[in-house]
DNA sequence: AAATCGTGGTAAATCGCTTTACCAATCTTT
DNA sequence: AAAGATTGGTAAAGCGATTTACCACGATTT
């Protein structure tokens, strides 16, 4: 590969000039007959310069890693799709990591957010385990934009509207008639998690009992479990909201096992909308929240001077509200 | 940051000393002592080897660019799982790009791939345009291994059980006696689009009218276009064939919109395999394919030596039959 | 006593690019 | 004609890690 010792010898000048004149260097003086001369031979080479080298120089990677717990979950590739579009418009690369995929503290990644080749780190972090080699890794040594929880890696928070979102959800089965209304909950103590019950509370007041509870990761087989003891234990709930559309998937598997009919039985909403809600067996009703603006918004965050991310950033954008089919007026009483 | 000089000058040796400890050199000579007392000084300075810096002296970046034109299809999703798993094996980074998230060719990403910032590339090109510069970046410069479908790129290509996959489909329709059989196939000229026909074809004998063949994009809506077209032009059919597992749900969109049902008036049956096709409105019977292996296969030809790259890899795995609900006996005649 | 050997290291070049400081000509000004 | 300004560049020092070649010194051998 052409380097900018090689167009130099070949052009007859000093590879400085070489860089100065590819870079556009302002400061520069260079007769007109020179600077394309070396801007021919350059094309000639079909150069294109080391980045490696230039990170080394510029220490800075133009990279930014993007680490979420399960790939695989809609919801984080929404995220995802934000994030690598505003990266996009920033000319910065992502590199993908997946907590869930295994020892990630070990892995090339850790070795790079440790080792200054990536300028910031988006932790979408449910599920990682504190101790984790990453985050040692990530500690004061990159910019960190956690995502929906805190996981104390110091850094940026950002948070989605997730106590309207609950609020809306519950609001949602209250204007249907719904009394007993069921929490499919997601992992307990994760911040978004106490934000979303603390929505469905305000909107349940007193009838807010614990026992109308459940936690389940965001995987449909767990939630189909944690639902079908939820419903065997309080066989009067007729209104479920679930805090992840995957987990609902689940919810809805549950039912359906337990001879329930959705939404004649049981309403179902969820929070997340998803590709292809609306072609399930019963096209799930949710409250959409803005995803994709949270991945722009947490790639905007880590490429801003380390020193200027704010603690804790909330999306404005309100979460949407979408009548499918899961949710009805409770048909028993 | 430490560096290994500062250790080195901790430790009062050498920059060269700590290097050779800290890697193990087998051939160097060194006292117990010092080398205790330069890894007690790593360790208290929490020293991570700077990874640009390795880059640039070994030239080798361990990373590897991952690019599909739309990262939110699951078909793809599958393959980057397997990928990823397997460069986590191998201890190289993935670097993801979308092609169809705008002009990949003028990105970071693409700096990287053409400025030794990447040691290959794993291209999912369906829908690339063959002058993208990313692909320019590519050229000669680095191995790259192509999925699914040749562009002319060079390094290899590799592929699916295409054929038996879509004889599989086809037969599983025949067999349950449908005769006039539709293929919504994806995009035409790409190469697994061929052989998916070819095993169409070669179930359908004397039957494969080119009347009965539509080509659509993997999306839901695209799909549900072009099958509504289909039906309209060929109302006999009774069964369909799809390529990809998002273009089916949009066909399954078409039939009831033109108030088919399926399975009763319309059977369909899907290549790929996607979680939740068995919630759908209809649970799709489906040929899965080993997506998987296919990124973890994309990840080793990639790592291996440029020189030794295979031209042509099909991977083993014989597709499965997932038999749910979307097909059965024809219902019309 | 001279030659040899093993022990425990070090110096310096290199990867490719950037950037600061500096400089030799040539041209203008007074 | 001497001083100053402008034009058109260059030399060299890093960025941080690796690696080859080499070396000083004490111990052993001849």
């Amino acid at each position: 590969m052409a380097t900018l010792a090689e167009i130099a010898h070949r052009a007859g000048v000093s590879s400085a000039l070489v860089s100065r004149v590819i870079n556009n260097d302002g400061t520069l003086r260079v007769s007109r007959k020179t600077r394309e001369n070396i801007l021919k031979v350059a094309h000639e080479l079909n150069y294109a310069p080391n980045v490696v080298a230039k990170s080394l120089r510029s220490s800075k990677s133009d990279t930014i890693a993007f680490v979420v717990h399960d790939a695989a979950n809609p919801v984080y590739g929404e995220i995802l799709r934000g994030a690598q579009a505003e990266a996009e418009r920033r000319n910065k690369a992502i590199l993908l990591g997946d907590s869930a995929a295994g020892n990630v503290g070990n892995s090339r990644l850790a070795q790079m957010i440790g080792g200054c080749g990536v300028d910031g780190l988006i932790l979408q972090a449910a599920g990682i385990q504190a101790d984790n080699l990453i985050i040692k890794a990530a500690h004061q040594k990159v910019p960190v934009v956690q995502l929906q929880t805190d996981i104390g890696l110091g850094g940026s928070l950002i948070q989605l509207p997730d106590i309207p979102a609950a609020e809306m959800a519950t609001r949602h089965l209250r204007e249907l008639g719904h009394r007993t209304i069921g929490c499919l909950a997601t992992s307990e103590g994760l911040t978004f998690t106490e934000g979303r019950m603390q929505g469905w509370r305000n909107e349940m007041g007193a009838a807010a009992d614990p026992s109308l509870v459940a936690h389940a990761a965001p995987f449909a087989a767990e939630g189909a479990s944690v639902t079908r003891e939820l419903l065997l234990r309080r066989p009067d709930i007729t209104g479920l909201v679930c805090f992840n559309v995957v987990a609902a998937i689940g919810a809805m598997r549950a039912a359906n096992a337990l001879g329930l009919d959705v939404p004649q039985d049981l309403s179902i909403v969820s929070i997340h909308d998803m590709k292809f809600a609306g072609d399930l067996k019963v096209p799930l009703t949710v409250v959409r929240m803005p995803l994709a603006e949270m991945g722009r918004v947490a790639t905007k965050t880590v490429c801003i001077e380390a020193s200027e991310i704010p603690a804790r950033i909330t999306i404005g954008t309100a979460p949407e509200f979408v009548q499918r089919q899961s949710t009805a007026v409770p048909g028993r009483v």
